[in-house]
RNA sequence: GGGCCUAUAGCUCAGAUGGUUAGAGCGCACGCCUGAUAAGCGUGAGGUCGAUAGUUCAAUUCUAUCUAGGCCCA
């Protein structure tokens, strides 16, 4: 006879396999059709709110793998927050100005761009812009990212350029706005300022010279070197290829910590660095050098004065004077170690004059370093350089190099072939020149240091990226608020056509920002500066009342940076500050920076509480990816080969607060582990077939139940506090072990294997039958609230196959709309806990003595086992009290017994003389019944079913 | 070159005020089962804790240097 049929074998529709990439868009749009986002707001209403401000990517280009990763680390802290009970909405954004966009467009347009129109390009680049976000949307929801798609913040919105210009207001309002000079890469031929990422490097020939800059201070007295006295003159060598610059020059500057050589050659000394003499020497023929001494730079050198070749710049006794100061960016790779420092015409050279300027007042320099700039647009010398004026600076150089001659200050000339930027469009040599740029000063209103107290205020996790960002806004210089291109949003400024004074005024401003609101930012570009500025403006300098529009745009960093104000404050006073920034730790300098000095300019403090940084996504050995290296890990390709799931599941086991690997080797590890857990569900769902969660005769109180059921549900507790707590800490990693270890080890390998003889051969509704069903479907339940907000997917899946589920009961019709289970009080969890921990661990020892009976062939499944332990008294005691127990805790069909003193036996033994056991196994007595498998010596008595144990014959009749 | 950071089994991660044989899961090998079956169970082998030097009775843990790697800046 076939008993098969008798028994309750595990019955359930959720399939093993996952088939994540086609099933994933199924639940997708049954989620856009139940409008699940939109639910579970409702569902959360008045409840606390918890914000989690998105920092919006770059509409350009499909996502890759860091977007996935961000947008994920989002999405698993919005959906755990949101089952702890809190209202956690989420509205995506995008950066849609900028760069990138414009010189896309621009190369699509190529010769046609002369002739297209501001307004036309704009049109172009929105266009541009559109395209993108719409396709990012897509990609991240497909990552199963729940948010407010349907309503997105676009930072070219006329909402979001008019709060642009608003907040610009507020910043003008405060008073750190102001005009300065900055160097910027500048096309001569083009006329316009160009950004690093419009340059291409190409050889270029240079010249390049060495040039004398004689002391003006004494250097006798200061490096006491006897020899100083005797020659007529001592002068400091600099070398550069850039001889144009050198009426520009405002210092010299050398490195703190080079030795620097004076070498008498002739009736003259002159002072380079000691390790490049050799080459200066060969290049500048020098007579027969002889070194008479040695100073490091910081050794006295740092202020004294020499004399430069051109008398511009500075006024009354700075004129052709040079101090010199001291660089850390000085190296020995090529010239004299000297270095000519013209701020106009160099960033270096720029920031290290900011640098001294700031410490003029501390006496370092008597007079400030002057941003010199005797080159206009068409890059030709100005008349403050009258011998040269109206030449175009490459051009002059050698009639530069022969006045040097002339001057007897030239010491040596050659040539160079090196690397240099060229326009990216007329492939053009470009030139470093400072423009007129508008500019938030740190030092103005304390912005700095307020921003410094701010950042204390603010949760930062990693701990350290408190450092990171403390470390730039203290040493960040003023930040430069323009950028001389087309797609963005407009400085509201004017100038005055009479005598160019520059107009920034707040009501003018607050009318822009109205007309922006209505029209977009477009109107700025299509009317004229008399249609856009009230009609009563007269200029505060010169009463002049015609003015020409400032052409400069906004940072695209102040557009995300104000994101706060355009996007976060105008949905409640409770929104703002936000609770969360979450972003990669390059956000550091970007717009957890930017964000920070918009919000304590206009509104005095930090605009988040807390902000948390990921890594950045690197290949299976740690290194970055790239198109090149050929390790690009694209995240469509892994949802197509292993679904989202999958890459969700890397997201929350890996460690984001450093760098994240992904490899294939990874993804099939990951693989792996989420087929354990889907597969435990499976079978935990398999097992509760006919099992009513509303039938009260399903219902077995909690201390009814045996303690294996009890231990399972303690073990369980542990998960539902360990998972919630990993969530509240962002500890995602600890999740993905917990369920993994809880599905393998707790589930898998301990209670369910010990649960089958149970499950499958007593009585469908023994009490002791529907007891477990009841632990196994509140186990199911809890394991796919808790695995929901990283295995979203898959979770909703086990919920829809949960018995008695969803549409017809009290359960919500989706996970995400449920909260995470609670820990069920247990009687005497503590001492549980603590017993079957000893248990398992005699269960262990067992397991090793039924592996050796396999290997002797004694066994083959451990229910063909009779297990005798030998046991010292106090484990004796213990083991007592599970004695009927044992088979099933064992799964052996016997199992006795003997307290001995010395534990030890003669077949198959297994000591483990630290717990005081030895173990025997032998073949199981009787004989094995056909239905559950046990050996029993009752097979056989009942002559109606001669092949089954009294147990199966009481079940079955 | 400067700032911040990382390096523990094949993989993902634990770990210790410095103190016995450094742990887990997966993978792997071997075996069992065939009533979770493109499943399940068991046993086992894997680590000079990136390298070197120093502090110490004792370092994988502290310090320095180096190597490799990441982000930002120059």
């Amino acid at each position: 006879m076939d008993y098969k049929g008798t028994l309750n074998l595990p019955k359930t529709a959720f399939p093993m396999k996952g088939n994540l990439p086609q099933r994933e868009p199924e639940f997708l749009s049954r989620w856009a059709e139940q409008r699940l986002y939109q639910r579970i707001q409702e569902s959360r209403k008045g409840k606390p709110l918890y914000v989690l401000h998105d920092g919006p990517p770059y509409a350009n280009g499909h996502i890759h793998i860091g977007h996935a990763l961000n947008k994920i680390l989002k999405d698993v802290i919005v959906k755990s927050r949101t089952m702890e009970g809190y209202r956690v909405p989420y509205v995506p954004g995008w950066d849609c100005h900028g760069l990138p966009i414009e010189h896309q467009v621009a190369k699509q347009l190529g010769a046609k761009k002369k002739e297209t129109s501001a307004t036309e390009l704009r049109r172009l680049c929105r266009e541009y812009a559109e395209k993108f976000y719409a396709v990012q949307r897509d990609e991240f929801q497909r990552l199963g990212v729940f948010g407010d798609w349907d309503h997105p913040y676009l930072t070219m919105t006329k909402d979001y350029e008019a709060a642009i210009i608003r907040e610009f207001g507020k910043f003008v309002e405060q008073g750190g706005v102001y005009k300065g000079l900055k160097p910027v890469l500048w096309c001569t031929r083009d006329q316009t300022a160009l950004a690093e990422a419009e340059v291409e490097y190409a050889n270029h020939t240079s010249p390049c010279i060495y040039v004398k800059f004689p002391f003006i201070s004494a250097p006798q007295e200061r490096f006491g070197l006897g020899g100083l006295a005797e020659v007529e003159q001592v002068s400091l060598v600099i070398w550069t290829t850039t001889p144009w610059t050198l009426p520009a020059n405002q210092a010299v500057a050398l490195h703190p910590d080079i030795d620097y050589a004076f070498l008498r050659v002739g009736n003259e000394v002159v002072v380079l660095a000691e390790k490049l003499i050799d080459e200066v020497s060969r290049a500048c023929r020098l007579d027969n050098p002889s070194i008479i001494g040695t100073r490091k730079g910081k050794d006295g050198f740092e202020g004294m004065v020499c004399r430069r070749p051109f008398t511009l710049g500075g006024s009354g006794q700075a004129q052709g004077r040079s101090p010199i100061v001291l660089g850390d960016f000085v190296t020995l790779e090529q010239g004299t170690g000297c270095v000519h420092i013209a701020p106009g015409h160099g960033m270096e050279d720029y920031l290290l004059a900011l640098k001294y300027n700031a410490e003029t007042a501390t006496g370092v320099l008597t007079e400030p370093l002057q941003v010199v700039v005797p080159v206009d647009d068409n890059g030709c010398l100005t008349s403050e350089v009258p011998e040269f004026a109206g030449q175009h600076v490459l051009q002059a150089d050698p009639e530069i190099v022969n006045h040097l001659q002339r001057l007897g200050v030239l010491v040596g000339q050659g040539t160079l072939e090196h690397s240099y930027p060229h326009c990216w469009r007329c492939k053009k040599p470009v030139i470093f020149r400072a423009t007129q740029q508008w500019f938030v000063s740190m030092g103005k209103g304390r912005l700095r240091e307020r921003a410094l107290e701010e950042i204390d205020r603010v949760q930062w996790i990693p701990a350290r990226g408190r450092d990171r960002i403390h470390g730039m806004i203290a040493n960040r210089p003023d930040w430069c608020l323009s950028r001389q291109r087309l797609w963005g949003t407009p400085i509201p400024g004017f100038i005055c056509t009479t005598c160019q004074s520059p107009l920034v005024d707040v009501t003018i401003i607050a009318a822009i920002a109205d007309l922006v609101g209505e029209h977009g930012a477009d109107v700025w570009f299509q009317r004229s500066a008399n249609e856009l500025l009230p009609g009563t403006t007269t200029c505060a300098t010169c009463g002049g009342t015609e003015f020409k529009k400032e052409q400069d745009i906004l940072d695209v960093w102040f557009e995300s940076g104000v994101s706060h104000a355009a996007v976060v404050k105008p949905r409640g006073a409770e929104w703002w500050p936000a609770d969360l920034y979450l972003e990669g730790s390059d956000q550091h300098r970007g717009w957890f920076h930017s964000a920070l000095l918009a919000s304590v300019t206009t509104d005095g403090r930090a605009p988040y509480r807390a902000v948390l940084t990921h890594g950045f996504v690197v290949d299976g050995q740690g290194k970055k990816m790239s198109k090149s290296a050929g390790n690009v890990v694209a995240p469509q390709d892994v949802m197509t080969q292993y679904g989202a799931e999958i890459l969700r599941l890397w997201v929350a086991a890996q460690d984001y607060q450093e760098d994240l690997r992904i490899s294939p080797q990874i993804l099939k590890q990951l693989m792996e582990t989420y087929r354990k857990i889907r597969n435990t569900c499976r079978y935990l769902l398999g097992n509760v077939d006919g099992f009513d969660p509303h039938d009260p005769a399903h219902r077995i109180d909690v201390h009814q139940l045996p303690e294996l059921d009890r231990w399972a549900l303690l073990r369980f507790n542990n998960v539902i506090r360990n998972v919630r707590k990993g969530y509240e800490e962002f500890d995602f990693r600890q999740i993905v072990h917990e369920l993994d270890y809880f599905c393998s080890v707790d589930m898998s390998a301990t209670y369910l294997d010990m649960l089958k003889d149970r499950l499958y051969t007593f009585p469908k509704e023994s009490p002791v039958r529907r007891g477990s069903q009841m632990v196994l479907f509140t186990i199911v339940t809890g394991l796919a609230q808790l695995m929901a907000p990283i295995l979203s997917f898959t979770a909703e899946d086990v919920w829809d196959a949960l018995p008695g589920n969803a549409h017809a009961s009290s359960l919500a019709d989706s996970v995400h709309l449920s909260t995470f289970p609670e820990p069920l009080a247990l009687p005497n969890q503590d001492d549980l806990e603590a017993r079957w921990k000893q248990l398992l661990t005699v269960r262990t020892v067992v397991m090793g003595a039924l592996e050796k009976g396999r290997r002797e062939n004694v066994i083959g499944s451990s229910l063909d086992a009779r297990v005798v332990l030998n046991v010292v008294p106090t484990l004796y005691q213990f083991l007592q009290a599970y004695e009927q127990d044992l088979p099933t805790v064992l799964i052996v069909s016997q199992a006795v017994l003997h307290p001995t003193d010395h534990p030890s036996g003669e077949t198959h033994l297994t000591d483990d003389a630290a717990l005081g056991i030895s173990v025997n196994v032998v073949k199981a007595e009787g004989r094995k019944c056909e239905r559950c498998w046990n050996y029993r010596v009752s097979v056989g008595r009942a002559p109606q079913h001669p092949t089954l144990c009294h147990r199966c014959v009481e079940a079955v009749t």
